[in-house]
DNA sequence: CTAGGGTTAG
């Protein structure tokens, strides 16, 4: 029987960049040619390794990662590119890992790759990411270890500024860099617009868009101009904000959903619905999609109607349209039903979106939390609790009080009872829902062990 | 894919 003949370390390549599927591509990886003996270790290449991580980091398969790294650290063979691992922290931010980013640029070294200030920018955008400024700063103080900080990582710094609501802070950052003989681009006048549009200095921010084609000879992108227009929607001046889009139109740059978007929900919310649908029109006709944000805009507006079946009627166009809603597409709708006290309808849909593969977040399980706790469905709102804690999540505060609150009304001591537990193991209880718990059980002897202990520690 | 824009509660 003529034997099939063996993937070559060439082809695996290939074959890796054709598979969509990253479970697939794992095992093809771990187990090229599964019908040959394995006489001598597969020799893979430095694209094969890069290729796999890519499609494992896609998928947010981390744990896969950590394998495979594992295995490229002991294949003295391949030098890897510093790129592989400023994906990879890049990954780890997305996944709010800020402490394995690091740990992973500490590791660099024994990999036999050298860190540049690309990879020191790529672990600071993680800390930005998971919104660990103390580690950031920590880190940008001694930075001087590892590289000069560039233009990207004052980009990152005065980012960071802006999302803390601090423009002030960024424009000190904007001087030290100037200082240090540094050129800022597009992406630093974008952020410093964001900021200043994000504070509703609008004024400011136009000032900005005309000096840095004045000074710098830098011109606005739709990045500057979505901020604008986003910036002009906050404080209520819809007819600037189109005027925005009109300028766009008159320098002839391309308007992307982005633009759309936050045009339609200015409009929406201000009540203009016809000029909205109007928008929505436009952009069909202009040759742009509406993407998941469009049709979110969309969902969150009916939901304010309290139109339930006009929401979900704009789930079924995005089946329709290939477009996945994602986690506030379904937030967003749960939240409309909690409001319009259809809790167990928001329940079912809770169930759905799992279901269709969308994996809540924190905000998923807060609103269907206060949803119960409202309708006063205190042992649903415990199951959602539990659950909440048991994938790391806290509630409000407020909300924590109100469910205490509620329990003690009800006299409900046994469900209170392991609600603290759970609460207690989780960290995840403040001292005044402790106080207001302990006020319940007249007799502090009474209290377990546990309770009392974090009773003190709080 | 070293860095920037648009949609969720309170």
């Amino acid at each position: 029987m003529a034997a099939v003949k063996p993937i070559s370390p060439f082809r695996l390549s290939s074959l890796l960049r054709l598979q969509k599927d990253p479970n697939i591509a794992l095992q093809l990886f771990q187990n090229p040619n599964p019908t040959t003996q394995r006489s001598k270790p597969f020799r893979y290449t430095l694209l094969s390794y890069d290729l796999i991580i890519s499609k494992l980091g896609r998928a947010k398969m981390l744990d896969e990662i950590e394998q495979i790294l594992l295995q490229l650290k002991q294949d003295t063979r391949i030098i890897p590119k510093e790129i592989i691992f400023c994906n990879v922290i890049t990954y780890y931010g997305r996944a709010r890992l800020p402490s394995r980013a690091l740990q992973l640029f500490e590791e660099m070294p024994s990999f036999r790759c050298e860190r540049t200030i690309k990879s020191v920018n790529s672990l600071l955008n993680a800390f930005l990411k998971c919104r660990d400024f103390d580690k950031m700063r920590e880190f940008f103080v001694g930075i001087g270890k590892y590289a000069r900080p560039d233009t990207c990582s004052y980009n990152i710094l005065i980012h960071s500024c802006c999302v803390r609501g601090s423009v002030d802070h960024a424009w000190e950052l904007f001087d030290e860099m100037l200082k240090r003989g540094l050129c800022p681009n597009l992406v630093t006048f974008g952020t410093l617009i964001y900021g200043l549009c994000s504070s509703l200095r609008t004024k400011e921010a136009f000032k900005l868009k005309e000096d840095m084609v004045r000074v710098y000879g830098i011109w606005p992108n739709a990045h500057v101009y979505a901020s604008l227009i986003k910036g002009l929607c906050g404080v209520g001046e819809l007819s600037a904000a189109l005027t925005c889009k009109e300028e766009m139109v008159k320098t002839k740059m391309k308007l992307d959903s982005a633009i759309y978007s936050t045009l339609i929900d200015g409009l929406l919310k201000v009540g203009r619905k016809n000029e909205a649908f109007g928008l929505l029109e436009e952009m069909e006709s202009n040759g742009c999609k509406p993407d998941t944000v469009t049709f979110n805009v969309m969902i969150n507006w009916h939901c304010k109607n309290n139109d339930f079946e006009a929401a979900y009627r704009v789930l079924d166009e995005m089946a329709d349209k290939g477009c996945r809603p994602d986690v506030i597409s379904y937030n967003v709708i749960i939240g409309g039903l909690c409001r319009d006290e259809k809790i167990s309808e928001a329940n079912d849909l809770f169930d759905d979106m799992r279901r269709r593969g969308c994996v809540p977040d924190v905000l998923s399980y807060r609103i269907l939390f206060d949803g119960f706790c409202n309708g006063k469905q205190f042992k649903e709102a415990a199951f959602i609790l539990d659950e909440m804690l048991f994938h790391g999540y806290a509630p409000r505060c407020a909300s924590l009080h109100k469910f205490i609150n509620g329990l003690c009304d009800e006299g409900n001591s046994e469900l209170l009872w392991t609600v603290l537990n759970s609460l207690g193991q989780g960290n995840a209880i403040d001292s005044d829902s402790w106080g207001m718990a302990i006020s319940l059980f007249c007799n502090g002897d009474k209290l377990p062990a546990k309770l009392v202990d974090a009773l003190s520690t709080t």
